[in-house]
DNA sequence: ATTACTATTTCCCGAGTAA
DNA sequence: TTTACTCGGGAAATAGTAA
């Protein structure tokens, strides 16, 4: 697959090089071999671009000259802008699942000092000891979690209080049916799946939020584009080579 | 013209709608709709990006879902990543002109404190008492010669002072030769045409680069590329309406 | 409703080549 | 060297239609 159609690479290719401010010197054999097209495609793509009025092309003796019109420029500009409000707004992830009861480890990990004390340091609040356990739905939700854990950038360490050691744990902030604040906790050994997410609050999201067994659930984080995208580095594809 | 090829069209698409992180539910002719193609080529399509690794289908029930996958969002990125060095980078404008003599108004301009006080104030160091005239060489230096004018964020008021009427005067900070620090100054109403330009600086150019009448100089101005872009607004093209 | 196959048409690409 | 024409083959888009 073409990444890009030829024509916008074109404009890419000479915008990379000033040719919205200058006339670049351009032939078709050289545009052919960026663009890994033939010269007559080349040529022909300057024809077109040139009726549509993307660019202007000018004949000084027996070297061609090429720039960007105001026009060709607002149409690279255009594709900018939607693209930047894309990858520039907030990323809102969401999970839905819905409540199911647990064995009680939550109440229990939640009431330990050692872990309490420095949530309240670092969250800002004292949270209700007990959490609130949600079976994931869909598989966007499952994925989703995922990330949120890779995410979650509120570290709580472990500690031991001579029986047993208590293990780190993460946190990332969430807000719970659009309404209620708290975080996803996420255990570094769980023992729960992926498909589980335990969510915490300053109150007892059961009661204020009137949940039973089986309450579909909806909780969502919003997190900076930048954390976001950067988990998506693949090897680039070029588009035109460095200028 | 398309502006996009088809491809980047449906990922933007997607992306839009929040593709990234959710399954969209998605049917061939709300898809061919947008894209303003067949019903048909909007099957092809989502079933070569599949291919292609760009999304992801899950037909749940008699609804397909669909899904960017990694590689698509990074496809995507990579582009936003292209557009954004070529926009956010500042712009260089360049304008190549010969020295030429004029008849002296330059230097009887730059004598008048009525200039002379703002300008000190304003450019934060007094202006030799005289203009380099360049008759400009190209018609990119003559565009750009009327984006500068424009441009000049520099004001200098006019004035009277009995006998005649000074008018506004503009100034845009420019590099000369690469070298010295000075500034393009436009009159508001010249008695030049838009193929002169006149420059001012500390020092006097003529002597500081060694000029002669006929010799090259070469101009240079660094825009901000908001300010430079802003000048490009047309009329939007429509990659997809709004989410 | 959908999706997507097959057939037809249209358009695009590159070889050959002229200027 | 260039640019860019014609033309043949193939890819891509649409029409028709089945499931």
């Amino acid at each position: 697959m073409q990444p890009l159609s030829f024509k916008e690479r074109v404009l890419i290719f000479l915008a990379e090089r000033g040719g919205f401010t200058n006339s670049l010197k351009m032939t078709t054999p050289i545009l052919s071999k960026y663009l890994g097209t033939s010269q007559q495609s080349a040529s022909r793509l300057l024809i077109t671009l040139e009726r549509e009025g993307l660019l202007e092309r000018r004949i000084v003796g027996r070297t061609t000259y090429v720039k960007i019109t105001p026009i060709g420029v607002a149409r690279l500009r255009d594709l900018y802008i939607s693209l930047k409000t894309i990858f520039e707004r907030p990323v809102n992830i969401v999970l839905e699942g819905r409540v199911f009861t647990g064995l009680g480890e939550g109440a229990y990990y939640m009431s330990q000092p050692g872990y309490v004390k420095q949530m309240e340091e670092k969250l800002g609040y004292t949270p209700y000891p007990g959490t609130l356990n949600l079976s994931l739905l869909s598989r966007d939700s499952i994925e989703n979690r995922l990330l949120l854990q890779k995410l979650a950038f509120i570290e709580i360490q472990g500690f031991k209080d001579g029986l047993r050691t208590f293990g780190n744990v993460k946190i990332i902030p969430a807000t719970i049916n659009e309404n209620i604040k708290g975080g996803i906790i996420f255990a570094e050994r769980s023992h729960y799946d992926n498909s589980v997410i335990e969510l915490i609050s300053h109150v007892r999201l059961r009661d204020e939020l009137n949940l039973k067994d089986g309450s579909l659930v909806k909780v969502s984080v919003e997190i900076p584009s930048n954390n976001f995208f950067e988990n998506f580095r693949v090897k680039p594809v070029i588009y035109s080579p460095p200028p």
